[in-house]
DNA sequence: GTGAAAGCGCTAACAA
DNA sequence: TTGTTAGCGCTTTCAC
C-alpha cells in the first residue's frame, strides 16, 4: 500500500506538500505540483480512508436511510437512491447505506461512530421517531419527506398538496364536474406517512373552490376489488366523469374494470394518475399524470447537505412543485347524453 | 465525542483494556469486563470508526456496486441490495452504495483508499471490464451473477439455465407440444447480461430432450407490440398452447392481448413467467412462476464474502436452484378439437 | 489478567 | 512557498 510519505520521498518534497496539493488548502507552486501529481501518478497513491478520517474529523460519507419494506414505490426510492449517490459523488461524497430496520439505533451508531458525516433519511412519518435525534445531535442532516413538525430539520418533497390541486385543476378546465379519488390501501393512511393525506388536503380544498365534488376510495389491491370499488363509485355518483389515482398498482386494474364497463378512456372517464413517469408511459393507456420527481428530491436533498457541511444554514421545507403531463387518459368532460 | 480513554479512565483501566472488552480478542475477569461494560454504556461510548480502521487496517465496510440503469428488474435489485445490507449488519459490515456510474475507476478507489474491505458486484457482464482488476486485488468479492470466465472470482447467481428447464417441463408435464417464448427486448440480449440467452439455452435443451417446439421471440414494450408478437407466433404455430415469459413488463400486455383475442388462462394457453414474487402475484391472473430469488442471493453473496475475509476459500460460483410455483396460468394443454 | 507504549497514515497548526 | 511536528482514537505487540 502506497503512503503519502512514499508519495512525498518520490517527489522530493515533504508530507505536508503532498497534503496540500490533495487538498489544495494552500497554494504550490506550479513545479512543486506538477512533481507530487507525477509522484502520485507513478505509485498509484490513493489516500487511506481511515486515516484521513482520523485526522480530518470528516469521514466523506453520508448515510442513506431507506426503508426496508420494498412493498410499495420500490422503483422510486431506488431512482431517489441513485440519484443520491451520483450526486453525493460529485461533491466528493461517498453513501453509506442504512436499511429502516435498525431504526433510531442506526442513527445513533453513525452519529457515533462518526461513520459519516450527514445523513439524508427517506420515508419521513409524520411524527418520525428518529427527528428526536436527528434535532439533538450536531449532525446535519435532510429528510425526503415531510415530518407534522418540521422545526429544527431540513426537508425535501414534492408539494403533494399542490400536486391534488393541480390534478383536479385539470379535471376542472376539462369540465369534469364529479371527480373520483382511488386512493393508497387503508394501511398507508393509517400509517401517517403524510403524502396521501396532503395530496387528499390539497384536491379536496381546491375542488371545493372549484365547485367540483369529490368521492375518496382507499383501495386495498386486486381486480375484484377494483370491480366492487367502482360498482359503488358510480351508484353513489353516476356523473362521476373524472378520476385521480394515487396508487402505481392500481392504474391497470382501473383501466382494466373501466374497459370491461365499456367506458372509454378518455371519451367516457378521464384518468389523472399520481405515479412514476415510467408506469404512466406503460400503462395500457398513456396517462396524464404527475410524476414524484425522484431524481430532483434526491439531487436537492444532497445539494442541501453539502450546503450544511460547508456551513450554510438551510432549515426548513423545501418542497418541488408538481408538474401534470398531459397524456392520453384525459379529455374534455362528456356533454350530457 | 466520547473517546475509549475517557472510558477507560471512567472504568479505571487501561485503554486497551477497554479496547480487548470490545474486541474479544483476550480474557478479561467478569470484574473488569462488567465495570467497563458499565463505564461504555454511561457515557455512550461508540468506537471511531475511522481511528479503528485506521490501526486495525479493516473498515468493516463491503462495497455494493449496483448498476445505475434503473430501467430494469428495479425492485429485484433493491431486495438484493436491503438483504446485502441486513445480512451484512448481522455480521458487523455496514454497505457503502456505489452506482455502476464510475464503473471500473469505483473499483480502484475503494480498493485503494481502503475505504471498504470487500466489495460485491451486481448486474455482471459475460465479459466485465471490472473483472481484471478484481482479480489482481488482493480485496476479497463476489459477483452476483455469472460472467463468461469464472476463473478466480466468487459468483452467486440463480441457475437459469435451470429455470428455462424448469419452465418447459412444466408444460410438457401438462402436455403442452407448442411453446412460445416472450423474452426481454433485443438490447438485454446484445449486453450479454448473460441470464436471458442461458434461460433460452436452457429451456431449448430441454424441450429438445422432451421432444417440444419452441418458438423465441424478445419484445420491445408496448400493447401493440404485443399484439403483432403474438399473431406472428399464432400464425407460425397455430398449434401454441404454453407461453414462457421471462420480462416482467410484458406480463400484462401478453394477459390483456390474450383476453382480447378470446384465448382464456389457462383453459386454451398457458402462461409462466420467470419474474418477481410480486409480480406474479398481482397480475390479473395469478401466474404459475419461477422467483428471482434476490434475499438469497443477497445473503449468500454476504456469506461468502464474510467467508472470505475470515480467511476460508471460496472461489467458484454457487448456482441457485429455481423453484417453481404454481399458480393460476397454467393447466393442461387443451385436448385438440 | 492487565498495562504501557508504539504506531496506523493523514491533517493542520506552527514555524520558517 | 514549504517543512516540522503534534496529534486524531484506536489496535496490538511487548512486558509484567
Amino acid at each position: 500500500m502506497v503512503t503519502l510519505a512514499e508519495v512525498a520521498q518520490h517527489a522530493g518534497v515533504s508530507a505536508s506538500t503532498v497534503s496540500y496539493v490533495l487538498s489544495g488548502k494552500r497554494s504550490i507552486s506550479a513545479g512543486t505540483r506538477e512533481r507530487v501529481e507525477r509522484s502520485i501518478r507513478a505509485l498509484g497513491y490513493h489516500p487511506n480512508a481511515g486515516a484521513r478520517a482520523l485526522a480530518s474529523n470528516r469521514s466523506n460519507i453520508i448515510a442513506l436511510m431507506i426503508p426496508l419494506r420494498t412493498d410499495m414505490y420500490v422503483p422510486v426510492m431506488m431512482e431517489i437512491a441513485t440519484a443520491v449517490a451520483t450526486t453525493a459523488r460529485t461533491h466528493g461524497y461517498d453513501i453509506l447505506l442504512l436499511t429502516g430496520e435498525e431504526g433510531p439505533d442506526a442513527v445513533r451508531r453513525v452519529t457515533g461512530s462518526g461513520l459519516a458525516d450527514a445523513m439524508i433519511l427517506m420515508d419521513v412519518e409524520l411524527d418520525d421517531e428518529r427527528l428526536p435525534l436527528l434535532r439533538a445531535t450536531e449532525q446535519p442532516s435532510v429528510l425526503i419527506g415531510l415530518p407534522a413538525d418540521t422545526a429544527g430539520v431540513t426537508c425535501v418533497d414534492l408539494d403533494w398538496s399542490a400536486t391534488g390541486a393541480l390534478c383536479v385543476e385539470h379535471l376542472a378546465e376539462l369540465g369534469h364536474r364529479d371527480v373520483a379519488v382511488i386512493g393508497e390501501a387503508p394501511a398507508v393512511y393509517e400509517r401517517h406517512t403524510g403524502f396521501a393525506e396532503r395530496t387528499l388536503d390539497g384536491l379536496r380544498s381546491r375542488a371545493r373552490e372549484l365547485g367540483l365534488k369529490v368521492l375518496h376510495r382507499p383501495w386495498e389491491g386486486g381486480y375484484d376489488a377494483m370491480a366492487v370499488t367502482l360498482s359503488r363509485i358510480f351508484d353513489e355518483r353516476p356523473r362521476t366523469t373524472g378520476f385521480v389515482v394515487q396508487n402505481e398498482s392500481a392504474v391497470e386494474p382501473l383501466l382494466a374494470v373501466l374497459r370491461r364497463q365499456g367506458r372509454a378512456v378518455p371519451e367516457d372517464v378521464s384518468v389523472v394518475a399520481v405515479c412514476p413517469e415510467q408506469v404512466a408511459v406503460q400503462a395500457s393507456v398513456r396517462l396524464t399524470s404527475v410524476a414524484v420527481p425522484a431524481q430532483e428530491l434526491g439531487r436537492h436533498a444532497v445539494e442541501l447537505l453539502v450546503g450544511k457541511l460547508d456551513g450554510r444554514e438551510t432549515d426548513g421545507a423545501v418542497l418541488i412543485a408538481p408538474e401534470l403531463t398531459v397524456r392520453a387518459s384525459s379529455g374534455p368532460a362528456p356533454t350530457a347524453p
